[in-house]
DNA sequence: TCCTACGATGGACGGATTCCAAGTCAAGAA
DNA sequence: TTCTTGACTTGGAATCCGTCCATCGTAGGA
């Protein structure tokens, strides 16, 4: 996640220790947290760090691109910072757990011309639901 | 849709001038609407309605199977009466249109066995994004 | 027509997110 | 190194979405 900030730093960011700390939280594979869960292991980094702040760093990494935006269900929206590899996710029905997937082919391709009404389609977002082994 | 108030009464609904509102409300095709907006039409007809009762007869719906739940953003959840057509949505990211749409194949069909992880996945829900030819 | 259990009401509540005015500080200039 | 300034952070208020609850009303069977 270091290239990660260098890359910001090179796009004008000015480097916080907050924005930092919200950068090293979102680090690893499988990573899908919520706002309050990525401020909860800021503070414990870096304890005066505000929700505000976490919100703003969240927004703007995804208007960089560096990290995608997940709604899985109605509640909380979640932070996945594999926004490079494209890729799909798996969330279990019972606990929530949500597991990154790549499904064989590409989803925009089984849009056919006559159902896009016009519409220039740029992605597709596929939601595999199901129960994991540890709810089973 | 009055089928579905035959259909409700059958599974031993009470029938209530705030349910068959809400039930025509939601009457039609590519129909999205947010909580508050079928409160507001709802209104339209039946000026006390509360909003939960609106709040309740969509939960209810949406257990019956007769409406689904669409979440398409991180904020207010949708309700899509074309509950029986299994389908997916394409959304317009200008100005968030949703269209009903009947991608080719099975998603399902597109995770191999390898990528499940143990799950028994039971749908996949795709959401298509573009720009639709009024925001173009 | 009467009863009563189910449904409706609206106001309080709670979680998630955004907004805002004031204070702070990273980083380039001197 | 110090200065300067505009970008960043802060915390609390505000907003939006949804749920809960005690009370009142009524659909539909007896």
């Amino acid at each position: 996640m270091s290239d990660l900030l260098v890359r910001l730093r090179g796009r004008g960011w000015r480097l916080t220790a907050q924005r930092r700390v919200v950068a090293e939280v979102l680090d690893g594979d499988h990573v899908h947290l919520t706002a309050d869960e990525v401020h909860a292991r800021a503070v414990q980094r870096l304890p005066e760090i505000s929700r505000a702040t976490v919100y703003n760093t969240l927004g703007e990494l995804v208007g960089l691109g560096e990290v995608m935006e997940v709604a899985t269900d109605g509640r909380a929206r979640r932070y996945d910072p594999n926004a490079h590899r494209p890729h799909q996710h798996l969330v279990c029905s019972g606990c929530g757990t949500i597991r990154d997937v790549q499904p064989a082919g590409d989803p925009l391709a089984d849009l056919p011309a006559e159902q896009r009404f016009g519409f220039a389609v740029a992605t597709a977002e596929v939601t595999y639901r199901g129960i994991c082994p540890d709810c089973a």
